[in-house]
DNA sequence: ACCGGAGCCTGTTAGC
DNA sequence: TGCTAACAGGCTCCGG
């Protein structure tokens, strides 16, 4: 399930062979998956377009492009952006293949959209705001600090990890880093935010950016069906210390993990470290 | 403002 | 063994 740091992991590793290519067509196999234009629109306008930038903004990959266009993807749950060679056979999950304009010395290959549960979607846009606009702050970037955090919770009176999903309050956080980031900080995940002390939202702050940077530099949690851009496992999977760990003794104490289900989602804690 | 539930999807797993 | 049902969670939409 990619979160903030997988998606992280896939805009690195899409730079390299992408930045400066040209798309030269788009055959799209599963029209729902575009949201914006209808499929003969997307198709016109992403020809001939090249890739200026690659970046993230949440969960979501923005591809940069000339003639002022901007090709937005989100990859939800089981989503995978890989380049790979135009010989590679696909399977029946790849639901959009952008063609590229080919480039001396380099084997001719392709952008390739495969995604199992085909939740995935993909926007081409002039203006990246009206998908991107109502996206809550970016909590690795120098100006999410502890003051922003208290901000967002301000008048608030909601449980702590169904907040912490909702991507208009903080941008990235999903079901693993919520998890993880509510045990660094010791917070029982059913708290209300409004009964928070002032430490409490100090250490939560800090806990956020910790369990993402950690989950960036491990390039992500392979624990469902996210792998990297190349086909290799991330490694945060091998670091968390709570999700999924159900009845498995904490690893600062030995409690049996509990879990819960939280605003539909499963939840995983220590009742004895957090509270 | 907030909550819960349905819906979108399919592969995997639990249970009978 | 073989079937069905539940489950996984990204997000949006709807009704209360």
């Amino acid at each position: 399930m990619p979160e903030l740091p997988e998606v992280e992991t896939v805009v690195r590793a899409l730079r390299e062979p992408l930045i400066g290519r040209t798309f030269l067509t788009a055959h799209i196999h599963w029209p729902r998956q575009i949201v914006q234009p209808t499929p003969h629109e997307f198709k016109q306008r992403i020809a001939n377009t090249t890739i200026e930038a690659i970046n993230r903004r949440a969960k979501y990959i923005v591809f940069t492009l000339s003639n002022d266009e901007t090709l937005i993807v989100h990859l939800k749950m089981t989503g995978h952006l890989a380049v790979v060679p135009s010989s590679t056979l696909a399977d029946k999950h790849v639901h959009l293949v952008f063609e590229l304009v080919d480039v001396p010395g380099r084997e001719p290959d392709q952008l390739r959209f495969r995604d199992i549960r085909k939740f995935g979607r993909v926007y081409l846009v002039k203006q990246p705001e009206t998908v991107l606009g109502k996206l809550g702050p970016e909590p690795l970037e120098d100006s999410f600090t502890v003051a922003i955090l208290k901000e967002r919770f301000a008048g608030r009176k909601r449980v702590i990890k169904p907040l912490l999903l909702d991507q208009h309050i903080i941008a990235g956080i999903g079901n693993i880093y919520a998890d993880e980031a509510l045990f660094d900080a010791k917070i029982h995940p059913q708290r209300y935010s409004h009964t928070l002390t002032e430490q409490e939202i100090t250490d939560l702050h800090q806990a956020i950016r910790k369990v993402l940077r950690k989950g960036i530099e491990r390039e992500g949690a392979s624990i469902d069906n996210y792998i990297k851009p190349d086909g290799t496992k991330g490694d945060m999977q091998n670091a968390v210390m709570v999700f999924r760990r159900t009845e498995h003794p904490c690893y600062d104490c030995g409690t049996p993990i509990t879990r819960i289900v939280l605003g539909g989602r499963s939840t995983h804690f220590c009742q004895n470290c957090q509270h």
